[in-house]
DNA sequence: AATTAGCACTTAGGACCATGGAGTGCCAGG
DNA sequence: CCTGGCACTCCATGGTCCTAAGTGCTAATT
């Protein structure tokens, strides 16, 4: 049905398009493209990509505008990711390098990678269900409360307060945190539930109220997703983007990080890269965006996501490029710590 | 030079303008106030203003619109803070009771703050520097490492760790939390450093190494303003405004944390409200846009403050009442906490 | 059968123009 | 000092026309 020189008369128009944000005629591609066919035989090309609904006609006796199909078929068939300049991966390092604590790792990435693509960043902070416990710590507060915080191996700390309880001896909590260190140190966050059932039962009974109130507390923290946290970038590169969609509703979506959450949940887990263009992303107010975004993580273990959220008249070979050059890049800063 | 009634025609200017966003002819404003006079002395009052500069015109024969100076003198002398209605301050309640930690808190503040004036809310975190410590925590990681954890009145929690010690031993740690924690627990923030000077004489000859390390990361801590953090909510209401200056450049620098920290820290410290209209505000992005600010605190103590963004074209009035409930009530939350 | 050249047709957008309405400034009279 | 009247200005609106770009179709060519 498609034959070779059919898509690259897409890839053509997807590629003009793009750049010069105007719909393309045949005799524009013509003369812009070495296709070695006149712009008649283009024009019979282009009414077969229009019956197959990769392109259409803004109105008639316009140029090609790709459709949100047409650019699936590109971004699966006819483009390469385009790796980065060698300029654009030093900045990279010199950018990246400096950071010292999670926060500013995740702060630079988001500004970096917002910088490179010139469109708006996203950055998922590290699960912590992806990740093992390096130390737990149990501060007591007075008599009645007791602080519990938790660091795990990817530079996260968690803390808790714990309230309400009644005479906290100090040596209690020393024993309870012995315990807890020699339980759960090295252990995956997702073990964790298993590993602490049976505690309680091993400890004097004086003890286990505190132990009681301290390990439904970790265990909420745990379930409690607090490592669903999102940081954006880039926003102001919003004013030159032209969606069909208004800016508004563009923004009232990026400012809901549960719709942003949701929409990265559903891309692909591995390190891959994903794609979602147009009315593909389930959420109303970005059905005239495109999100690109890949997992990153430290060697197999995947910790979490970033993307970039632009319009659908997109440089995918670029943005999938840089995403990808900063998702690895993050997950070998985050193993170096 | 300007009697009672060319105010009372600069207020009916401001506020007609604000609510229309049209200039502001004579005949429609005697019309919608009862000035008590007709059109033609209306303009007469006009050009007044018009000469002192309170007010002009976008082109011949069209209405007057306020100027940056008219807009100042509104401010000052002719408008009163509008009182939240009961439903409004209903909702402040319901809003922000919920919330749990001081993370929520601000965050459910700048949303509300921002659906409250429809316009861009900014919140300070508050700084540590004005509370007072509540325990300083130490945990060894291993034997070359020790985390620090402070933990303050206001709610927030600072933790660093400290690298590269050697041989640290539980009991020397054991020694140097007691002998902080009695140094300094009920402290003001601003006074630690003077508490801690001598401290390290006062240790076993051992321990001074230890010591010295956490009590420059301590300090450090102090110094380095973490509390310096902002959050941005109701971008999204940007789309509806409608500035001089370009969306991007307000984006751009909004989006610059620091320069808003400049701005704010330039405002009024105490818990009053403080306006900054159009030029008045040192950034360049800016000059187009109004921000209305006030600090809140837990009693007399001022800990940060808070505020909006909108077009200078905006309902001050309204902006500054929803500013100064949301303050007060953010202070006694705190203070409640 | 596929490609090409030629041609008539369509349409958005820009230039141009006319018109109406809102607003002004000024003057003379109350 | 205020007001009604009036001539004047200017923008916004809408209509018309025209052009440039692009199309689809047909007939000729390879």
């Amino acid at each position: 049905m498609l034959d070779d020189r059919k898509l690259a008369v897409l890839r053509a128009i997807v590629e003009d398009y793009v750049s010069t944000n105007e719909p393309v005629g045949s005799k524009a591609l013509a003369d812009r493209h070495t296709l070695g066919v006149s712009p008649a035989t283009i024009r019979n090309d282009m009414v077969a990509l229009e019956e197959e609904g990769y392109i259409a006609q803004p109105h008639t006796s316009a140029g090609r505008v790709p459709t949100d199909k047409g650019y699936r078929l590109f971004v699966d068939r006819l483009s390469t990711v385009k790796p980065l300049s060698s300029a654009e991966r030093r900045a990279i390092e010199t950018f990246l390098g400096g950071a010292v604590d999670l926060d500013e790792i995740v702060g630079r990435t988001v500004r970096l990678l917002a910088q490179l693509t010139r469109q708006v960043a996203v950055v998922q902070y590290p699960s912590l269900t992806r990740s093992s416990v390096q130390h737990v710590e149990l501060v007591p507060l007075g008599q009645q409360r007791v602080m519990m915080v938790l660091i795990t191996d990817t530079g996260r700390v968690e803390q808790r307060v714990i309230d309400g309880l009644e005479d906290v001896s100090e040596e209690a909590v020393d024993r309870l945190r012995q315990m807890l260190n020699r339980a759960l140190v090295g252990k995956w966050l997702t073990n964790v539930p298993n590993a602490v059932e049976d505690l309680p039962a091993q400890l004097p009974p004086d003890d286990r109220a505190l132990a009681a109130a301290v390990l439904s507390v970790l265990l909420e923290s745990l379930v409690e997703r607090h490592d669903e946290k999102i940081v954006l970038g880039g926003t102001a590169n919003l004013a030159a983007m032209d969606f069909s969609a208004s800016l508004r509703e563009v923004l009232e979506a990026l400012e809901e990080n549960v719709v942003l959450l949701r929409l990265l949940g559903e891309m692909g887990d591995r390190s891959m890269l994903t794609v979602r263009i147009g009315a593909e992303n389930s959420h109303e107010g970005l059905r005239s965006t495109s999100i690109v975004s890949a997992g990153y993580g430290i060697g197999d273990q995947p910790l979490a996501k970033i993307g970039v959220v632009g319009p659908t008249r997109m440089d995918y070979p670029g943005t999938m490029g840089a995403v990808r050059a900063v998702a690895r890049y993050l997950g070998q800063i985050l193993a170096g710590q």
